[in-house]
Parts: C-alpha cells; sequence; structure tokens
DNA sequence: CTAAGTGCAAAATGTTTGCATACTT
DNA sequence: AAGTATGCAAACATTTTGCACTTAG
C-alpha cells in the first residue's frame, strides 16, 4: 500500500535518536533542522520534512497541528509499541495555549465507543482535545 | 479584553450570510473568495482572513485545522446560540480524510468528565476526532 | 546495480501586514 | 469627526517539489 522499503540512513536515525531522546516533548520540524545546524552537522530541510512524514506513517511519531499558520508538532511514541497503558490524550487549551497530556482510563472508553457504536477506530495519539484549562477557566467566569 | 467594538459592513454581513446558509459544511478562506468573486462581487482576501478570525473570536464560526499545509475550516456555529442538543463532534479519518459530524449523547459524557475530573472546560465545536472510518478499516485489516 | 534517500534552491500554499482609502457610527 | 474596515500588494512562514548526486541494501 506504501511504496518500498526503508533505508536505515545517518539522517535518520539521528533524528529518530533526538526524538527518542525528547519523548513526550512536542518538536516542529524547525527545531529539528535548528538542532542539528547547531551541533555542526545539518540535515537538508526537505530531508527532515520527508523523514518526519514517513516516521508518521510508520506510526513511530505523531504529527500534531496546532495553529493554521504555524508549525506541526511532532511527537516520539515509541518503537511500534502501542502499549495502551502509556496511551496518552492531549488537551489544548485555547486560552494560554497549554497542552496538557492526560492519562485516563475512562478516556479509554471513548475509544471503545466511537469503535462500538460508530464504527469510527479512534487514535487517541493524534487527536487533541480543545477548550479551556482549568487555570484559564477561573479568570474566565462570565 | 478584545479590542474595539464590530462595525456591520457589507462584506462582513455577506460573508456571514454566506456561512449561516452553509450551516454544516466546512468552509476555507479561500472558498469564501473564490465563491464572492464567482459572485462579481469580490472581497479582498485580507479582508476575509480578518473578518473569518473576528467572526470565530465572537463565536459565530468555528475553526477546524486539518491538516498542516493545507487550508483552515470554519464552519457556522450559530448566533451566540449554544444549543446543547445540535452539539456535534467530528471525526476525521486519517485514510480517506472524510469528515464525519457525530450526534451523540453519550459523546457528551466526554465533556462532563473531563470537565468534572479534569477541570477542563472541552469545546466539543472545535475539538477533532481523528481516526480510521468504517470503510477504511474495512480496507485496511492488517 | 538499483531503489531509496539527500540537499539545494525554487515553487507552492496559506496566512498576515503596511498603508492609503473608504465606510460606520 | 473618530474609529473601524477595506483592498491591494508585498511580506512571511511552512511545507513541497524538481533534479542531480550520494548512499544503503
Amino acid at each position: 500500500m506504501k511504496g518500498g522499503s526503508t533505508y536505515k540512513t545517518k539522517q535518520r536515525e539521528k533524528m529518530l535518536k533526538y526524538f527518542e531522546k525528547h519523548a513526550g516533548d512536542h518538536i516542529t520540524a524547525g527545531d529539528v533542522c535548528e538542532y542539528f545546524e547547531k551541533q555542526g552537522e545539518p540535515i537538508g530541510q526537505a530531508t527532515v520534512y520527508r523523514q518526519l512524514e514517513k516516521l508518521v506513517d510508520e506510526g513511530l511519531l505523531n504529527k500534531y497541528i496546532m495553529n493554521a499558520a504555524g508549525p506541526a508538532c511532532f511527537e516520539f511514541v515509541g518503537m511500534r509499541v502501542h502499549k495502551k497503558d502509556k496511551m496518552c490524550f492531549h488537551c489544548k487549551c485555547e486560552k494560554c495555549g497549554k497542552l496538557i497530556h492526560l492519562h485516563c482510563e475512562e478516556l479509554k472508553e471513548i475509544g471503545k465507543h466511537l469503535s462500538e457504536e460508530h464504527g469510527f477506530k479512534l487514535n487517541p495519539l493524534r487527536t487533541v482535545f480543545y477548550g479551556i484549562c482549568e487555570e484559564c477557566a477561573r479568570e474566565d467566569e462570565d
């Protein structure tokens, strides 16, 4: 369904290591370029984007889109291991922009419900809940 | 908190009418420009973007971001009326790109849960569930 | 040797901004 | 009259593409 195999190149390995090391962080294509630039071993941006896409396809990274005119964020997921118990949801505050990671059993029910009732296989790793976080809600009492 | 008042201009009214008429549809800034272009009464794209932003701030439209390098979508919400029973969730298929509108009581529980347990006020109108739709899942049995 | 990946620079998108002019209130 | 909106064109930022070259298998 997807074309050909994946070569193990220096660039790919370096990027992967970088993401692995920063697991849990949200990293943009620009961040990646900048980082390796500073390391004195730059990776062409075209390569960065192409590898990023590939890694997302392979399920090693997740891609999150926050702002329309702003870079997409990528996050390390793990080596093809989709550990259910590590599964986490993301909440993005529309007010302060904060991104909250939620680990919650009950939320996993959503996935089951969507699947059973609506035939939709939720990808919790890519899904972002938008709303207002606790702190902002407090200031925002209208 | 936000600057100044809002004038009732031709452009704004036309845009609003257009969105209202196509309630439920997902419309891009480009769509808006194109539509009025064809009507023979074009609206400058800067104006379109500025009004779009404004309308979102005012809560008359919702903004959805699907692809990083793709236009944002806007959808009519209603005249400041947040009818709970009209509340709907969006599921976006990562495979075929289809966007599904879901009206579901159970899903509304998510909002309650997030609010009560995590202090997060979900905005279901802006939140998009990513995953694989029924049809694609069938072809995709791996 | 062949398929896949790289890097550069150029193009393509989508969105934002500066500024002079025009419209609303 | 004062404040806000408009429209154009230019500026931006992010992402994608074409092509010659290199590298992995």
